[in-house]
DNA sequence: TAGTGGTCTAGACCACAGA
DNA sequence: CTGTGGTCTAGACCACTAG
């Protein structure tokens, strides 16, 4: 769209040029907040795709290294997000995540107008390994189930899940059909459900495999949330870990005191 | 350390000319990859300080932005830190925070081993804006505390705070001692204790003043948490919004099943 | 096939930190 | 004062996406 590409360079020059005069911050962060006030401001809209940064650089006037930098600060910030090659796009608000409820994906995704899909990319049976033995107190020569699934939100792909299970507890489990809610299914095939869960997060990178998986690249920023889920009477149920393209969520959570 | 420098040239060249061979991964990967064995190995050891980037890029053999990619994705992945036009640090291990316990700083730091300090940056009546006064229920004009505080693990800045307080609930507040506890405060001098709170979380960047103040450049990745606190009788005591440095934390939650 | 984003290079200047 | 990290430029090539 070449009527975009004119807002937005027009902007850009007019923000660069004010800054020249009165400020000394670095170009970069001036193109980003021009950036900023042009998705506020909805110039840029939901979802869209920027012009190709080429056109971007040139018609704004600053190195393609600069305009990068600029957006690359957008996308940390979750404004912005790329699809691997395909180039830049506004990204939607971030949806409301309440880890503490328990709530599956296509709850709280639907609950707020939005489209849930899961998708199975993979599923085997592989060794315990140091880690997830400690997790289910499995002997070392187990094996557990380990189910890899991708999950959209208005069909961008948002996260990357990986489930481990206990054979032993949910024989033919592979059997289901396992691209909707996993706990429905572990509740009502085996009658086991989840009650309470630790929960771990921190952000990170998407690395190799999961970044080819959510379309993105390499480097791109993430939010980290492992689940080491329990049924009523202490044992492991499932223990998950999800890689999430951070832009999309925003964590929520509701803080009782029990203790004194 | 000249000698650090030989140590980490050596290994990362080493295993450049290993990915040429074999691999198909880009540069920044490779050295990301080789710098983190590094770390994980303690040839370099917690809180040390790298070798200058100049040093680095012309021993290891790419360039100067090669090797920056790969420590900013390091950073990015809270392995690395950098004090702004200081150098760039290996980060020591996250430390655990509960958000969900409403368990202070200096507990939780100083019980996983950690010295803990707050130091108050400013403390102010600010006029109520749209924000505050829906979260207060405060009039218009209505004033506001607001005291910005940072925090110190092993003398590391890591998180600035901006805390909010109605000065009708607790009149000459700004006399007190802020440096150390103040729900320690607001409970022996007011008798208000909080029994609940609202937590929002996301990842994003430090902006201007707030990376000045934690010493990082203004593009530095960070971890926004802000929480809504009440007493037992729903009346909100604090406001606070808290700007982590996010390789500082680990976020963990026990999850119970209420519901249902 | 054309043009894109991803990667990479070899410079340069500046303001600031540390000696 | 010296050298650092922070910023910025002007290129280049490649693998891939989209048409």
């Amino acid at each position: 769209m070449s009527k975009l590409l004119n807002e937005i360079s027009r902007y850009v020059r007019q923000v660069l040029e004010d800054a020249e005069i009165s400020n000394k911050a670095p170009s970069y962060l001036i193109v980003r907040n021009a950036f900023a006030d042009l998705i506020a401001s909805e110039v840029i809209s939901r979802d869209e795709k920027l012009p190709s940064e080429r056109l971007l650089h040139e018609t704004i006037g600053v190195s393609r290294s600069t305009l990068r930098e600029a957006l690359a600060l957008l996308e940390a910030e979750g404004l912005l997000h790329r699809m691997d090659r395909r180039g830049w796009f506004v990204s939607a608000a971030r949806v409301e995540y309440e880890p503490a409820t328990l709530e599956g994906f296509h709850t709280f995704v639907g609950r707020q107008g939005h489209i849930p899909r899961t998708e199975v990319l993979d599923q085997q049976l592989v060794p315990v390994n140091e880690h997830t033995s400690q997790i289910f107190s499995a002997p070392r020569r187990g094996k557990l189930y380990l189910i890899k699934r991708r999950r959209y939100i208005d069909e961008r792909p948002v996260v990357v899940e990986h489930i481990y299970l206990d054979p032993r507890r949910f024989p033919k489990l592979l059997e289901h059909n396992l691209n909707g809610s996993l706990s429905a299914v572990l509740e009502k095939t085996y009658g086991v459900r989840t009650t309470n869960a630790d929960v771990t997060m921190y952000p990170s990178v998407l690395s190799g495999a999961v970044a080819t998986q959510l379309h993105v690249s390499p480097s791109t920023p993430s939010l980290y949330i492992s689940r080491v889920c329990r049924s009523k009477d202490q044992v492991v149920t499932e223990y998950n870990e999800n890689f999430w393209h951070y832009s999309a969520i925003k964590l929520k959570l509701a803080v009782v005191r029990t203790r004194d």
